[in-house]
DNA sequence: TACTTATTTAGAAATTTGTCTAAATACCTA
DNA sequence: TAGGTATTTAGACAAATTTCTAAATAAGTA
């Protein structure tokens, strides 16, 4: 739980969530949606991927990313056992 | 939202949401559920107030906290909006 | 009023986080 | 093989976070 939180806890890492939610993508392809580094957004996708929210795999050169939901079961579960 | 993610990117708050679930709680008797200085925890309990997560009502010299869940239904929107 | 208890505020120290540039690795193509 | 593209790794730095102790505030009680 504490990866998924620390993963969750920033705006850039939420957004990319959000891209590839639309569509699968690359590193490449992530970055020049934002005015952020490209070894930057390669942190965030690592942070992304330990937390087991993204998955990586490797075609060639490029690296597609998707998204995993299936993780956040678990954070909604905690949630609605806070509710009751 | 960003807020809120921030105050649950912590074991602490986390586990002092849990412990308000089961019953509203001063500060003393939260800090004393744990290893921390009550600084801290009264630290803690600010962030999670900013969050919508607590509320604080005072009792002469007590101030008892308790939970509020209704500002994790964003949350859960934006996760159930990430999974389609 | 003086003393005690509950809680927060202030300020400091150690750690973590987000970002950058430069360099390394891996793959593709002429 | 040489050169180019995609991505990550390494190392540095500023800002944010978590924690502490000491002091301040507020309320209850003798």
């Amino acid at each position: 739980m504490n990866s998924l939180f620390k993963a969750l806890n920033d705006h850039t890492r939420r957004a990319i969530l959000e891209l590839l939610k639309e569509n699968d993508l690359n590193a490449g392809e992530i970055a020049n949606h934002f005015h952020i580094s490209k070894p930057s957004i390669s942190h965030h996708l690592d942070l992304l991927k330990q937390a087991g929210l993204v998955t990586a795999i490797k075609n060639g050169q490029y690296i597609t990313y998707s998204i995993n939901t299936t993780v956040m079961d678990e954070l909604v579960q905690w949630i609605m056992k806070l509710k009751d």
